[in-house]
DNA sequence: CAAAGATAGTGTAATGTGTACACTTAGCCA
DNA sequence: TGGCTAAGTGTACACATTACACTATCTTTG
């Protein structure tokens, strides 16, 4: 009884970003409530046993249908009013057995090709749908801020590894195709020279024997991503505590 | 009966890292079990409608008496399996009501001067103590995974704000003591004129009227931090989405 | 088939930053 | 007063960043 109250729930939260090879998106799913549309990040309860991730991955799944994508955890929300807006409330009653229980939501965010994934809506989902991050939209519970904290976080974490970066892109890209989607992410326009210049330092960026086809300009070379030159050559300093 | 199963706990663990102007520390809590001493950070579980920062905090009070230091989440660990050990088992149930629930827990980490803070052992800690982070020690449960994460989490955040690492010095402080203190979180010794240059750059360095006094050599020059100089220079790039 | 349109691709100079390295200075003490 | 100790200082080199404008190559169109 009580102890529902003393035993929080725990669920996972998704906030997936998607390149759509020009700009930046958060995926939403859309649930009708009183004629109104209420917008959210993807998230459910966690299961008996499951592993965190693993609950991240199967929610996902269930609502968007999208799935095997690499999920990086980056903060937990737990205030305890977090959930007691009062249209969340109503949701929260038509759907969950312990409607008053707490819940802790353990946040995880990606970073993907909106190209690569089909979604589409499933359990209480009545809609998904890539929403551009400049475009302001209010969204349930406190999930405008767990949606900027990943944002931010995301940020950071692409100036320490960019390889999450050469994951949008094809296997045979060009670097103007590079530059656009680096230009998305830091929000501003580079000059191309200088991105040239920096970017081809890289030993990791290998050019091939081939060039764009029937484009109405001068075609541009292909280039493609080395994993193995990578990780020589970022070979993080490791710090061991124990 | 089994919504406790269902319904996990939530704990909080705490990876305080203090430096003693010479070395970095990690504060571990030593309970006695079978006669051997069994090392762990500080945690316990969340009260009902308990903030999860306020029970970290709590929590940290009531196992070590240290308050008032600034808390900062870094990741949650929530592994089914990583309460099952046979020792931990043992150990939670002489502790818990419901030792067979599964614990998801919220890591914090902090870094603090150890002569700032009074700590003394109470509730079911034995014994609290400084431990060096560079001599390896078993912990119990996952926790060498947590503080291993809390201290490369640290570290990173210290490159990105380094005014984490003036709060460790005295109000008026040397170039050598600054250093002192850089060379024991990156982990190796910097040359000293490179040091001075680049640290000198930082207006939030301000220069005292003032030398130390009683030493065997050449006095150095006190520097104060300047916080509002801090926060102007380093300005962060705010990210707003919604 | 020639000209126009579009984007790819290129270089340099000036400035700033990181790094390696050795001697002089100021105070204390014997 | 001479010796000890740690503070404090400068320079040369290599490399990175920034600002900036024209030529090359393909397609399309008249």
């Amino acid at each position: 009884m009580s102890e529902f109250h003393y035993n929080p729930h725990i669920s996972v939260d998704c906030v997936i970003f998607g390149f759509d090879d020009e700009k930046i998106n958060i995926l939403l799913i859309k649930r009708k409530q009183e004629g109104k549309n209420v917008y959210a990040l993807p998230g459910d309860l966690v299961q008996k046993g499951e592993d965190l991730e693993v609950a991240a991955a199967r929610v996902l799944f269930e609502l968007t249908s999208m799935e095997n994508l690499y999920l990086e955890q980056f903060k937990t929300f737990g205030s305890p009013d977090r959930t007691s807006n009062p249209v969340d409330v109503e949701w929260i009653k038509s759907v969950r057995e312990h409607p008053e229980a707490r819940v802790v939501t353990v946040a995880y965010n990606s970073l993907v090709k909106t190209d690569d994934f089909e979604y589409k809506p499933s359990s209480f989902a009545e809609d998904v749908l890539w929403h551009p991050i400049e475009k302001p939209q209010k969204l349930a519970f406190d999930h405008n801020e767990i949606a900027n904290t990943g944002w931010a976080m995301l940020r950071e974490k692409i100036k320490r590894e960019p390889i999450i970066a050469f994951s949008l892109l094809p296997e045979k890209f060009t670097l103007r195709q590079l530059q656009t989607l680096y230009e998305a992410i830091v929000g501003q326009e580079l000059d191309k020279r200088n991105f040239r210049k920096r970017m081809l330092r890289n030993r990791f960026l290998v050019a091939l024997n081939e060039k764009e086809t029937g484009v109405s300009h001068k075609p541009a070379q292909f280039y493609r991503f080395d994993d193995l030159i990578y990780k020589e050559d970022f070979a993080k300093d490791q710090w061991f505590l124990f």
